[in-house]
DNA sequence: CTATGGTGTTACCGCTGGTAACCTCCTGTC
DNA sequence: GACAGGAGGTTACCAGCGGTAACACCATAG
């Protein structure tokens, strides 16, 4: 417990240098995760940055800390277009169909990291994992805000929202996974199926269900 | 490519008692896996089943050898389950919940063993990846091909029916995931918020999507 | 008595993540 | 100018991993 002294996540004033250097080092280690996918190990990041392993180990402490220095670049930038997308003029649905095409347009374009995030590091750092859940959550977590407050419904119950901002994430999340393996069909068609699957035209009259308490 | 002469899924008629000490050692992997979780390693399970490594690998090619027959049995007794819970009498919404439901009674009774499956093999060995996301896709596509029967909807088309397959399977996949660490939420209200999130009660009152080609 | 085939072992290989010790050069200070 | 000191970097090592080669120990079959 007594190492790693800062943490991935804390903007830590620094030596300026410091954090340059850092920055090299991650996109190095970009670099080999977009060539060498899943088979990006710290030796071959090291060498792609023209340094050795123990470098690497003094600015992120272990392979953890670099995972998730590298999930959090990734993230941000995703976050930042899920969010640009979510507050896009128009109504629920326009909104909704923007935010899952950027998702799956981020997808699309660096599959290998995307794969790597998702499988590789997601599999070996927790905390990694629940940074990407995370990012999905968040966006199913504004879509249920949102929906609650257009769509007339009374403000929906914590639970339920948590639960339905999960099942929302994992949806576009799978489908996202689904569509790696199937990169004939065009990007439009999955966001459109999967907007047609959120919005009413799956359970289209079998509303037979008793809303559970809250 | 010499080696792994019968894979694991083939039921090869090989002796009998090879088959047997097979059974024993799948048992001894699973103990060790439920035991120990994440750590699970080819040496800790040889120690379990009071053998040593090479064995494993007579008897399984390779760690992801193993990884297979291991997610085999558990896929198949999941998959037991949700055939038996998606062919209740009852309306589609009810037959939807039951299976919903046997799903996650099955996360909860065995939490490591998803979660070992769910990850660590998952990641190791692609075609793992392939089963386990295979079992729930599977019944993402009964309940879509239910679906297009049922509820007088014309015939699905194929990529909807697929991409709807993917999305409800990953939905039930991810809100079993984060519920692992809620454990606190009953499995039933878990279950009515995901039912109500997939019939309806989401997108109710925003129709607003010019139907897709097909 | 010998061949064969399955069960099991020990001992090794290359590689991984991770660490300790040392070296070097640049900087600031008396 | 001399000297501490602290980055930045290296070599050399460790335990553990997945995986394999080689050898030993019974059996049963001819």
């Amino acid at each position: 417990m007594e190492s790693a002294p800062e943490g991935a996540g804390l903007p830590t004033t620094q030596s300026p240098s410091s954090n340059d250097r850092r920055e090299q080092l991650l996109e190095a280690a970009d670099r080999v995760v977009q060539r060498e996918g899943s088979a990006a190990s710290m030796n071959l990041i090291a060498a792609e940055a023209g340094i050795t392993k123990p470098i690497l180990y003094r600015h992120f402490g272990d392979k953890g800390g670099l995972y998730r220095a590298l999930a959090d670049r990734h993230i941000d930038r995703l976050l930042a277009r899920l969010r640009a997308a979510l507050t896009t003029r128009g109504g629920l649905t326009a909104r909704t169909r923007a935010t899952v095409d950027a998702y799956l347009a981020a997808v699309e374009e660096q599959p290998q990291v995307y794969r790597f995030l998702m499988e590789r590091a997601a599999a070996e750092d927790v905390a990694v994992r629940g940074q990407v859940l995370g990012v999905v959550r968040r966006f199913g977590d504004e879509l249920a805000d949102g929906l609650s407050a257009e769509a007339a419904l009374a403000p929906i119950g914590e639970t339920r929202a948590r639960v339905w901002a999960q099942g929302i994430a994992g949806m576009v999340q799978a489908a996202g996974d689904w569509w790696l393996d199937h990169p004939d069909i065009p990007r439009g068609v999955v966001v459109d199926e999967l907007i047609a699957l959120m919005f009413g035209e799956f359970g289209l009259g079998t509303p037979s269900l008793g809303t559970p308490t809250a």
